[in-house]
DNA sequence: CGGCTTTGACCTGCGC
DNA sequence: GCGCAGGTCAAAGCCG
């Protein structure tokens, strides 16, 4: 809830990521030539300057490698962090000062002398007016840094606030943090409001019964198991449509995942039960309904289908979040497809996703169960994820039929996570049903899974997106956010964070915390080349 | 016998 | 209001 912690950390991540790309803007030739065409080392420095107050000046202390060019590299990033373009003059008219003073003694030497004083003047002027230049957009970028961190924090205010509201709004309110799944808690911009209007029995709707289950209505409401549904009559009817109604909008955020198998269903590590089959319009191939029995009153739902024009193709389609514990191959398979859900319906995120890619639109032959209304996700976790804005649930789709071993889901858990989705997500399950979180759980799970998804499509729209100022703002509210969700994560989140890939929370969280500085490196580098190209 | 699948019926939302 | 399609229920049957 301290913001000033956060923000704390959120510095201190700036500089480590500034500290990794002045190193890395070191070594190679495509950073290399970031540059004007006057010096490449100065215009790298200038680069990452932009990220990194203190930069320049912490470079100087010990980053430095290799003696060599270390002065002039902290001459010019004591230049570029202060703006102060007359260091740079005073120590260029040293040189020429001294190299007028060499050619006192002959005329023509004297004149050549001259020539060459004129023109290392122009040089000077040439590059002052790059530095200049340089310096202007530095402030300009800052000042747009600095109004996304305005912004960032006063929507984190209200965030907070609201949260706190709800929190304090019932006992019933009180159980949301620890019993709604963090996938569901907000995956939906618009469950809020159906999630508050909904009678504490819907929100316990995923509470589970793991922890011995107190046969209340709500525990009757949550278990849809037959046993439970014995001797329904009309009433009980009457009140599973309520309940539907109550739980509908907590499972409307849905994952399609295409993979090749010729098994009637992909092995995901969960159990399944099937409730129903039918013949889906457009399909000679039936549609099967399953529900997830590994524990009772477990609201994660999926369809499963083969494709129309590739029956080779097994179309998946995950709706809802675990409320129990996964095994690690389900943990995997949840993980992607919460992370895909939480990019798909990350709030505000989702919507200036929205529109930076409105002008990408186009229609994926990838997703045959959505034909218009998709944005293409560049993803590199996905090799065709698309975002349906038609389909009558927000969907994303995964598409892994080009993957190299697709033909089940335990082929594709060894995948190592790409950049674009390289985190320790909640697991598509809320182990905090079983653990009540500290208080700062809700904010930092919704921050960390918000500042997630729009770091993955921040990522992509740096490296897809033409727009290159948009791209930038994005970039830096995806860094902005990153540091937020460091921090909240160190708050409490660590130890709910279950992943197939670590034993422990908190080393899920450490890893989790690598992993997302790794991807906003990758972010910055993208970043960076961009930069460069759009001055080129 | 318990768990699962099958399958027809029912409910709901949506478009016309 | 009606029809259609998607989604779900629950009785019946199957299976280990």
């Amino acid at each position: 809830m301290d913001l000033v912690p956060k923000q704390e950390q959120h510095h201190k991540e700036e500089e480590e990521e500034g500290k990794e790309d002045m190193i890395l803007a070191e070594d190679g030739d495509r950073r290399a030539a970031f540059g004007h065409g006057g010096g490449g080392r100065r215009s790298e420095i200038k680069e990452v300057d932009f990220f990194s107050t203190g930069g320049a000046r912490r470079r100087d202390d010990g980053e430095d490698d290799d003696g060599g060019d270390g002065s002039s590299r902290d001459a010019v990033g004591a230049l570029l962090g202060r703006g102060n373009n007359t260091t740079v003059n005073t120590a260029l008219d040293l040189l020429t000062t001294a190299a007028a003073a060499t050619s006192v003694n002959g005329g023509e030497r004297a004149a050549a002398g001259a020539a060459s004083d004129h023109k290392e003047v122009l040089q000077v002027a040439t590059v002052e007016g790059e530095l200049r230049q340089a310096g202007e957009e530095n402030r300009r970028l800052r000042r747009m840094l600095d109004e996304l961190t305005r912004s960032y924090t006063a929507l984190y205010h209200q965030l907070i606030q609201a949260q706190q509201q709800q929190q304090a709004s019932g006992a019933a309110s009180s159980m949301l943090p620890a019993t709604m799944p963090a996938g569901l808690q907000f995956m939906d911009p618009r469950m809020a409001p159906a999630i508050r209007s909904a009678p504490p029995a819907a929100l316990d709707g995923d509470r589970g019964d793991s922890d011995g289950g107190s046969g209340s209505e709500a525990d009757q409401n949550n278990g849809r198991s037959p046993v439970q549904q014995d001797g329904a009559g009309t009433p009980e009817r009457g009140e599973n449509a309520e309940r539907a109604a109550a739980e509908a909008p907590l499972r409307r955020a849905r994952v399609s995942v295409r993979a090749r198998s010729e098994a009637p269903m992909i092995s995901d590590g969960c159990q399944w039960r099937k409730y129903g089959q039918k013949m889906a319009k457009g399909n000679p191939c039936p549609r099967a309904y399953y529900r997830c029995t590994m524990a009772t009153g477990c609201p994660v739902r999926k369809q499963v289908q083969r494709c129309a024009e590739d029956k080779a193709v097994l179309i998946t389609t995950y709706e809802g979040t675990h409320n129990h514990q996964l095994p690690p191959a389900a943990a995997a398979m949840a993980k992607t497809t919460s992370a895909a859900a939480a990019m798909l319906l990350s709030g505000p995120a989702a919507s200036r996703d929205a529109a930076l890619f409105a002008g990408h639109h186009f229609a994926s032959p990838a997703a045959p169960l959505f034909h218009h209304g998709q944005y293409p996700y560049a993803s590199a976790a996905m090799s065709a994820a698309t975002l349906s804005a038609s389909a009558p649930f927000p969907t994303i789709t995964l598409d892994l039929t080009h993957s190299p071993s697709p033909s089940s889901a335990g082929m594709l858990l060894p995948h190592r996570p790409p950049p674009a989705m390289p985190f320790p997500m909640y697991g598509g399950f809320p182990t905090g049903a079983h653990r009540p979180p500290p208080p700062q759980q809700p904010t930092s799970t919704m921050d960390a899974v918000r500042s997630r998804s729009a770091l993955e499509t921040m990522t992509a729209a740096i490296t897809s997106d033409p727009n290159f100022t948009a791209a930038l703002a994005a970039a830096l509210s995806t860094i902005i956010g990153g540091g937020a969700e460091s921090a909240a994560r160190q708050g409490g989140a660590a130890g709910d964070v279950a992943d197939g890939n670590t034993s422990g929370g908190g080393g899920g969280a450490e890893a989790g915390t690598a992993a997302a500085a790794g991807a906003r490196e990758t972010a910055l580098h993208a970043l960076l080349q961009r930069l460069h190209d759009s001055r080129q």
